[in-house]
DNA sequence: CAAAATTCAATTGCACGCAAATTAATTTTG
DNA sequence: CAAAATTAATTTGCGTGCAATTGAATTTTG
């Protein structure tokens, strides 16, 4: 037996605890985070998912539906009442593009593109409630970017 | 200018980037996780938060609904119906605590226990899925439940 | 070029997840 | 001990999140 363990070898019974679950750890960082942004997105009347929504705006504005979705990971399920309500808060515009009525164009409205220098105080306050210094974050991600590729690389195939 | 950043740096433009955010990143893999595990709780006509629930049962039977929730980190509003699916699925029974009638008692059913060795093959395929060691995987737990401890560790004083 | 297939957004149905209100039971306290 | 406060679970309302269906527009292809 080699000293390098991996997921085919023996569970033991304690590896079905809760806390040993690395998919639970990331389930509960995940609300942490909404917790956390819940009282700064408050103040502008938006959940975290809009958030997000105007995060992928910010850094390129004008996109479909579909663009978005695969930017987010959404389907248009969800984002087409979300970005129905963003609409209804003044944030985004959408119409129709003439040259391919398919699809919808989202763009960001003036209120949309002011909230963008408000959004650097939401990230401060992020930042502070996360505690870790932006290496220790970037690393955290890239790990855990690394884990999102690696489960969306479809099922078993090993 | 030191050589260690922390978030009250200034913040340039590039950080309001959704692949530069920490919060994205536990997002993504928190979904990432849920597809994952979606074809393997099927089986079982379980959800992800459902598995949660028996994982908890399976490390301590006979649970309040309170307590459950301080385990996963769920509110009763979310637990109720979620606890009456699973009691229609015969996984568990609920039953009033005769010594203390505002009380629920959450139990495991045969069919509830037995499910556990069956759990064993879920563990494997998301481990599998996931494509990291267990010591890979303990690694990144570590650190995410410190990030969660920290964030849950109240709203920003600093 | 017309029928079939594809694409995109919206809609429907179901299950979280959370806040707030409700109800019933227990504990506190005046 | 009775009124007030607290506690536990349920219910309600709203916003995701996803699968499946629908409907309109476009592209493919026979």
């Amino acid at each position: 037996m080699a000293n390098k363990a991996t997921h085919s070898d023996i569970i033991p019974e304690e590896a079905l605890t809760l806390g040993k679950q690395l998919c639970f750890a990331v389930y509960s960082a995940a609300h942490a985070f909404n917790r956390a942004y819940k009282p700064l997105l408050d103040r502008f009347g938006l959940t975290y998912p809009q958030y997000l929504v105007l995060l992928a705006l910010w850094q390129q504005d004008e996109m479909t539906v579909k663009r978005i979705g695969e930017e987010i990971g959404l389907d248009s399920g969800t984002l087409s009442p979300l970005l129905k309500r963003l609409e209804a808060a003044g944030y985004v515009g959408r119409q129709r593009d003439p040259s391919d009525e398919r699809q919808v164009i989202v763009r960001l409205t003036d209120k949309g593109q002011e909230l963008k220098s408000e959004a650097f105080g939401i990230l401060m306050g992020i930042g502070k409630a996360s505690g870790c210094s932006l290496k220790e974050a970037e690393e955290i991600r890239e790990t855990l970017h690394q884990l999102t590729r690696q489960l969306n690389s479809g099922p078993g195939e090993d």
